[in-house]
DNA sequence: TGGCTTACG
DNA sequence: CGTAG
DNA sequence: GCCA
């Protein structure tokens, strides 16, 4: 039998006669079994006596103990020594008691192993059912090219669940009954794991539509709308749309930024040079007002080592010093020559705005920007000076609110209303100005973006996102920036179903009391949704 | 059978 | 209908 | 598509 030299075996000598465990390993050895003496990686197969998963990893003494083996009765063992060699196991040799659908059944209170919603799971960024992943977020790809977005969050989620896993699925039984992976989702993954693959998601990865959709959707300011359009038009590839003048007037700005710089946009930002990007933004900002703390969320915050932008949450230690921040910043980016476009958006809608309203005209008669959606020019050879990393402002941001901040905004509370208002009439104008200034300044015609794009050049085109927040607001907007998406979308539904509460990158609110809920670090943020703390490295669903 | 995150340009 | 986590 |  060939499977016999791919066995590792692990004995567990609990529950089991000393005597007759003995005479097993022994017999077991003298037959040439791989029997290894720790429980490890390598192991494939561990046979025990013990009938519950619990006691088995107390037993093996491992706190993240490696699933992804097979556990097998001692009957196997015996049976195997008594034909003389080592065979596959039959069924009621195979203990189904490994982390499946659901545990401490005996309780009576059914726990699921895998948590209803995604934030109350660990899902870091490895998942050891790759293709299992794959494939359904090849189906969920597709639901959304066909407009379905409610098919598309539901092979998202059953995605989600897979990636929580930490085990290798090798039997169906693994997941029958897992939240959220249902009927279709099973089906695709008894095929995978049983043939290899599913026809299902074979067929869709090798439809040139899908092919085509994927490749329009990934130009920036392209979505499926358009992408059906231009297929249903015969158009094929990038260098078709260009070559297609007949097209060219259905283009926006922001679409013939994406095909001109296709190839830069579609480059992978290494975390590197997205650390380099905020560092270069952090030397413009000392210059307009010091003492600026910046971070790098998104998904260098959840551990990639790669992304398609570099997104960067800004603030300031001093509630209130950041209004006026954007438009300014911008300025002096522009004038620094690194700015390429942009848009602005402003905050004025949201929930606090509302709530602050009345009787207080805040941001109600002013643009308030919060929000640069852009792309830079960045230096090729840009080099990450301090190559400082996020999580030490963040600490003393956090010690800031507990002393400092709270001084400084409880002293100046009565002035503050004043100068407050004064920063206000002083940023309005200039706002308004550079807001106009940055978009005359930004739009060349698509035959000069086509030109810039192709002559040699020292930089090289960047999506960049800059967010500015009052340090109040910050950590909410710190968990929204680092996502990711399914993690958001997973902690708003909850926390609309759960606690009736809103949660935004600003705050987490009661609608109906018109209140919310302050937070000085992300594990308040956690606290305020009774929620188990997750890492940002776990919050890849 | 309704609901599926939330907000802005 | 596009952007963002 | 999946759940309540």
């Amino acid at each position: 039998m060939s499977e016999q030299t791919s066995y590792v075996v692990y004995f567990l000598p609990q529950k089991i006669q000393k005597r007759r465990y003995e005479v097993m390993i022994a017999s077991a050895k003298k037959k040439g079994l791989n029997l290894v003496s720790s429980f490890s990686d390598r192991v494939t197969h561990l046979v025990t006596d013990l009938d519950k998963w619990e006691n088995i990893e107390k037993a093996l003494q491992e706190k993240n103990t490696n699933r992804d083996v097979t556990v097998l009765k001692s009957e196997w063992l015996s049976r195997c020594l008594k034909e003389g060699k080592f065979s596959d196991p039959i069924n009621s040799e195979v203990l189904q008691i490994r982390p499946v659908a659901l545990e401490s059944q005996d309780s009576g209170k059914k726990e699921a192993i895998v948590k209803e919603y995604a934030c109350m799971r660990k899902t870091p960024l490895k998942s050891k059912n790759p293709d299992i992943v794959s494939a359904l977020e090849t189906l969920s790809e597709n639901a959304f090219f066909h407009d379905d977005e409610a098919r598309r969050l539901a092979f998202q989620k059953a995605a989600g669940v897979i990636k929580s896993l930490n085990f290798k699925i090798k039997n169906i039984n693994q997941v029958k009954g897992l939240h959220d992976v249902g009927k279709h989702s099973l089906e695709v993954i008894k095929d995978i794991i049983e043939e290899g693959s599913s026809i299902e998601v074979e067929n869709i990865i090798n439809d040139p539509w899908f092919h085509q959709m994927k490749a329009f959707q990934s130009i920036y300011g392209v979505g499926p709308s358009k992408a059906k359009k231009w297929i249903a038009q015969n158009v094929f590839t990038i260098d078709d749309l260009i070559e297609r003048t007949d097209l060219h007037s259905s283009f926006d700005h922001r679409m013939e930024l994406g095909i001109s710089f296709y190839k830069d946009l579609n480059t992978q930002v290494t975390k590197q040079h997205a650390l380099a990007i905020k560092n270069l933004i952090q030397q413009h900002l000392e210059e307009i007002l010091p003492g600026c703390i910046l971070v790098l969320a998104g998904g260098f915050r959840r551990g990639k080592a790669s992304g398609h932008d570099a997104d960067i949450l800004l603030t300031h230690p001093i509630e209130g010093k950041e209004i006026g921040l954007l438009p300014k910043l911008l300025n002096l980016l522009s004038d620094s020559g690194l700015v390429l476009h942009g848009t602005m958006e402003t905050g004025h809608n949201n929930p606090q705005t509302i709530m602050k309203d009345k009787g207080k005209p805040l941001a109600s008669n002013v643009d308030h920007f919060d929000k640069w959606i852009g792309i830079m020019k960045i230096d090729k050879n840009l080099k990450d000076l301090d190559s400082s990393d996020n999580e030490n402002d963040l600490i003393q941001l956090e010690q800031n609110s507990l002393t400092e901040t709270s001084i400084e905004t409880k002293k100046g509370r009565l002035s503050k209303k004043r100068s407050f208002v004064q920063t206000l009439d002083n940023n309005e104008d200039f706002a308004r100005d550079t807001k106009k200034k940055l978009a005359s300044n930004s739009k060349m015609s698509f035959e000069q973006l086509l030109a810039l794009s192709s002559k040699d050049k020292q930089w090289v085109a960047r999506r960049v996102d800059i967010i500015v927040v009052p340090v109040s607001q910050f950590f909410y907007a710190l968990v929204g920036w680092t996502g990711n998406k399914w993690f958001n979308r997973s902690l708003r539904l909850y926390s609309q179903r759960v606690l009736g509460l809103k949660l935004t990158s600003h705050g987490l609110f009661d609608l109906n009391r018109g209140t919310s809920l302050p937070a000085n670090s992300e594990h308040q943020v956690f606290d305020n949704l009774k929620l188990e703390y997750i890492e940002p490295t776990d919050r890849n669903c």
